[in-house]
DNA sequence: ATGAAAGCGCTAACAC
DNA sequence: GTGTTAGCGCTTTCAT
């Protein structure tokens, strides 16, 4: 064909306004350009900017996110994927929290293309990329101790979930590290990442009447559930005891204090998932499973201080604009 | 054939792991199963709880969710929307903000499905499911004037957006209602709805220097940025000006004061949208443009309270318990 | 280089 | 009822 003819094909095409229509491309070429992406629930703030993320580099490529959340139900949380599949995503993005998953284990070991963000199964087969947790805690117990504190009690997340085990390790590592003793009086568990249940563990804590001078939540919302008890029980923050989080929510700069935590990048954290998987499904041959720790911030905000019987004061008051120390992650 | 052999066929059918393939089903029937939701961005707390109700209503009738965000960028959204006509999907929810929109009209017009959450356009071809505005600013200009305020300054959305109208019309007449003459001193217009514009727009009205005991703020995030302004010059809330905010943003409840504010159910904002679209989708014949505004509730925490000049006392001091008061829509 | 045609897996229409 | 077949819109292979 001419070229000047093709030119106006194509100009007869956009008149009329052709566009492909990318089922019919789908069942010749069995790829949807689609991925899965699965979550426990939306509505939990850590997981828009990793869906943003995600977004962010499927976009320009051409394929588009199909979210469904679980709600952390093991059953329905197949059944998606089932469905997800029937819809011939090309890969699965997972975000739910379950140690290990033999359905997922399967699938990637088919050669299916998965990847894990913040977690990972015991064993490895599944990619995954996280915040780096051993360098969050590491962060927090050396700012902590370098206030002055050496009773830091710890509010240890779900068992059940890889960042709740992790991050309980850094934690008896990092003392560890101090030349501190662990003392299992200092550390509670909770079931959940939630706000109650970080009251619930803050209230334990304080019953066992095992004096304490700072307090590391198991994640923000935990922290949230610290407030609440100290102003039930009339403790202040930080004068009492100094509290950090992990995440780095939105809005937890406005509480009273403003929340010192531990940053993890999540709208990183989903662009290098949507990378990975998209690498996977490019690869040719099987991909080794590698996995990725992206670099977190201390953000140092009013909820940790010296402790009032510390000698030396490196405390930040309340209020004071914050400032960020960085590790960068393996 | 018989009905043994049926059976047969099908143990035969699950024992080799068919499943049916819905990009086939979706080239012969031209249905997807799929429809597009459009929004300006995930990453803003309205979102998340609209997106689980539509997936929820979505989900059991077998329909899948698209996800785009626009980031309120209009060419942005006319390529997302193309991209998601592409994919062929039955139908469109939409929830960006823009007054009028030709491109979805025309759609519309057309007979494709379309609804719109959170606004409505000046032409009445689109169908939406919003809050009741009219009667949230209603719920908070009658508490604070039953709460002896007189001077209550209003901090005005984009009058870009049919929320940003819409609210300031219902503040001029609920004013009216309790024969408080409008004062245009007293409305400082945003740009966006965001803190820093809340903050800007604070600082605006405070310059003017004409005296007002309240300040109802265009939404959550804009009375955000009233706080801060306050903290930047030592106003206190409520003390010295009382303050509620829009939409119940999750965690309003944790500031200091915590927000008094008007909740709007935005969980069941999504759940009608998709109602409504399914509906649309399946109907035959053209169903009439219908709107409907669903009820919402003062929220009443410690940002406001009788202003310190006032005779009578009905304030709510802070930290007492959230109570709420109910309107039901028209 | 250019064009023709087969076929992806399904559904619906039709003939039996 | 039961079975057969055309064709959805694309890509890719194959013949020209």
């Amino acid at each position: 064909m001419r070229s000047e003819t093709a030119a106006r094909v194509l100009d007869a095409a956009k008149r009329l306004g052709y566009v492909v229509n990318p089922i019919a491309r789908s069942l010749k070429t069995s790829r949807s350009s689609s991925i899965g992406v699965v979550i426990p629930d939306l509505t939990n703030a850590l997981f828009p900017p990793i869906m943003r993320g995600i977004d962010n580099v499927l976009e320009p490529l051409g394929y588009i996110p199909l979210l469904v959340n679980t709600d952390n139900d093991k059953e329905r949380e197949a059944k998606q994927v089932a469905a997800l599949r029937a819809r011939q995503v090309e890969g699965l993005i997972v975000g739910t929290a379950l140690l290990s998953d033999p359905g997922l284990e399967r699938l990637a070991a088919e050669g299916f293309p998965v990847v894990l963000i913040n977690r990972r199964t015991e064993s490895s087969i599944l990619p995954t990329v996280a915040g780096d947790n051993v360098a969050g805690v590491n962060l927090a117990v050396d700012y902590l101790v370098g206030l002055g504190h050496r009773r830091i009690a710890f509010l240890a997340g779900p068992q059940t979930t890889w960042t709740g085990q992790v991050r309980l390790r850094a934690y008896r590592n990092a003392l560890q590290d101090h030349k501190i003793a662990y003392d299992e009086a200092l550390v509670v568990f909770t079931e959940q990442f939630i706000e109650t249940e970080g009251a619930r563990g803050t209230r334990e804590l304080l019953d066992r009447n095992v004096p304490f001078t700072a307090l590391i939540a198991g994640n923000d919302l935990h922290a949230l559930g610290c407030f609440d008890v100290f102003a039930e029980r009339g403790i202040r923050c930080p004068e009492d005891v100094s509290v950090t989080g992990f995440n780095d929510m939105p809005f937890v700069d406005k509480l009273s204090p403003a929340l010192t935590t531990i940053h993890i990048p999540q709208y990183e954290v989903g662009r290098e998932a949507a990378r990975m998987l998209i690498e996977r499904i490019n690869a040719k041959a099987d991909v080794p499973a590698k996995s990725v720790l992206l670099p977190v911030e201390l953000v140092i905000r009013g909820s940790a201080a010296a402790p009032a019987s510390a000698d030396r004061n490196g405390g930040a008051p309340a209020g004071r604009p914050a400032r960020r120390a960085t590790t960068t992650a393996v």
